[in-house]
RNA sequence: CGGGGCGUAGCGCAGUCCGGUUAGCGCACCUGCCUUGGGAGCAGGGGGUCGGAGGUUCAAAUCCUCUCGCCCCGACCA
């Protein structure tokens, strides 16, 4: 097999990057710092926008669309946000062939004019909820980028709400971040840590933020999605107010919540393997391909009739590849569409048609079945549902496998230096102390865990008191 | 912005030290034949401002000067 992919122990970024590439999820452009989504990688940015596009709307979101342009006074208002962003923003200084009279920037997120829209649209009480959600392009200027996880512009979905009271902020906060965790395991097929961000963690003007952490194969973190609730720190910066029942002025409780092309990323990490992309079913606008094999004109014409007919059956159900290509050789298109991340193989070859059957081969154990012609589509079908299952399990059990409870600092550091992993430490709640981790050995505090358990401990570095364990890795 | 490296065909490179026919190789691509159950083979073919500018020379990918760009490693981040 030629070597196309770098294997994972050799160097696990060139891997990843060699994935991309040679999986066609994406290419470089001639802008430094932008990539150019090909169509394998923009048919998964597709199944994220239009699966999560129906959770936002059963959960009553509707879509808008706010300029990408942004007035540089309006970056301004709100204190925190300038200092959190401005270092990373581009900017538009001319326009028409002449010096701007106000710079416009490039939206790094869209709060700010969003809240001055919203100061026009809300005044009552009654104009409450607003749940509107935007799917757009944002741009953060990136010293170091890399393909999908971190690019200067990259697609996201950004939602904005509006709210009479801070509980009913909270639990649109809440609410959107389990939506962001049924995503991520039911369709992407990677387990989550859902939790709340440490105050130096929390996005710039927010009150306080929820993540999603999820574990890639080399034991890194990546935040797969965050949510946060803004107080009335917008709706004050932007003076919204609405009048309330008993007719006095308040200021809007607000939330925002996000997550980007950075998932196609965390899909890879989490599944894909030496031979190429690994795709969960759910994720795969194609997932099926069926590699007609043949030996000389009269078995060509016995198997594609044969073919032909197993075809238009899956059609009914499943975007399926059919690779008659005449100049390749079998083993050269089961490297390609492994390379590819096809869920399914299907081989039909003459001993297939003389015995009614097929070969069925997984992509994620590349496990390989001889199945009977008759109920393909079913088969297929559990078949693609089993991987799905078997998938996230995997994924399960592989981050249970690599997280850890420690109670001392040179253990701490032994692992974080080590293999990696998520460990799972008592932190005093300071400031200080999770710099100081963060100083000695990159690792940060992902989250704290919802699910924590009231358990009397020690501070790793401090020894102060703590009440619950914290979830401690490198990250993305 | 500090440290390291690289610009020669779409991609990966050789040639540069020591100047000299028409700039070469692998992969990819095109045509034909032949093949097809794990990345086949043969034959033919297309494709180059040697990053750019200036200079030295009878002669520059090669030597000199300037310049542009990119990649990797460190300080920011979804």
């Amino acid at each position: 097999m030629a070597e196309k992919v770098t294997p994972r122990d050799v160097d696990y970024s060139r891997w990843y990057t060699d994935i991309v590439l040679q999986g066609k999820l994406a290419d470089y452009s001639p802008v430094k710092g932008a990539m150019v989504i090909r169509p394998n990688g923009y048919a998964i940015w597709e199944l994220i926008q239009s699966n999560l596009d129906r959770l936002f709307k059963e959960t009553g979101h509707v879509n808008a669309y706010f300029p990408l342009l942004i007035p540089e006074s309006f970056m301004q208002k709100e204190a925190e946000h300038v200092e959190g962003f401005s270092p990373e923003c581009a900017v538009v200084t001319v326009g028409g062939g002449k010096k701007l009279e106000e710079n416009l920037y490039i939206r790094p997120t869209s709060e700010t004019i969003i809240w001055a829209m919203y100061k026009k649209w809300i005044n009552s009480y009654r104009d409450l909820p607003l749940l509107i959600n935007q799917w757009a392009n944002v741009m953060r200027w990136e010293m170091r980028t890399r393909l999908f996880l971190r690019t200067s512009e990259f697609l996201w979905q950004e939602g904005h709400t509006a709210h009479e009271t801070y509980e009913e902020a909270e639990e649109e906060t809440r609410k959107i971040l389990n939506v962001y965790q049924k995503f991520a395991e039911e369709y992407l097929a990677i387990p989550v840590i859902p939790g709340r961000k440490s105050e130096a963690e929390k996005f710039a003007g927010a009150k306080h933020t929820y993540s999603i952490e999820a574990m890639m194969q080399d034991m890194k973190a990546l935040q797969a999605g965050t949510s946060h609730n803004l107080g009335q720190n917008f709706a004050k910066a932007f003076d919204v107010q609405f009048q309330d029942k008993e007719g006095k002025l308040q200021y809007v409780w607000a939330t925002s919540w996000g997550v980007s092309t950075r998932l196609i990323g965390a899909l890879i990490m989490a599944h894909s393997d030496d031979r190429g992309l690994v795709l969960p079913p759910k994720m795969a606008q194609r997932p099926i391909v069926m590699v007609p094999i043949w030996r000389g004109e009269d078995q060509k014409q016995e198997v594609l009739d044969y073919a032909d007919g197993v075809l238009k059956e899956l059609k009914a159900k499943y975007n399926v590849i059919f690779d008659d290509r005449d100049q390749y050789k079998p083993g050269y298109k089961f490297s390609e569409w492994e390379l590819q991340g096809i869920p399914l193989r299907l081989e039909i070859g003459p001993k297939d048609v003389a015995k009614n059957a097929l070969v069925m081969v997984r992509r994620d154990t590349m496990e390989k079945q001889f199945v009977n012609r008759d109920g393909i589509l079913q088969t297929v079908e559990t078949a693609l549902d089993t991987m799905q299952k078997e998938m996230l399990e995997r994924a399960r059990n592989f981050q249970q496998e690599n997280t850890f409870d420690v109670d001392d600092y040179d253990t701490f550091k032994e692992i974080v230096n080590g293999k990696g992993g998520f460990i799972r430490a008592h932190w005093c709640g300071n400031p200080e102390c999770e710099t100081k981790v963060k100083n000695d050995t990159k690792a940060t505090i992902r989250n704290i865990p919802f699910d924590q358990k009231k358990e009397a401990g020690k501070c790793l570095i401090c020894g102060g008191a703590s009440d619950g364990r914290v979830i401690f890795a490198k990250a993305y």
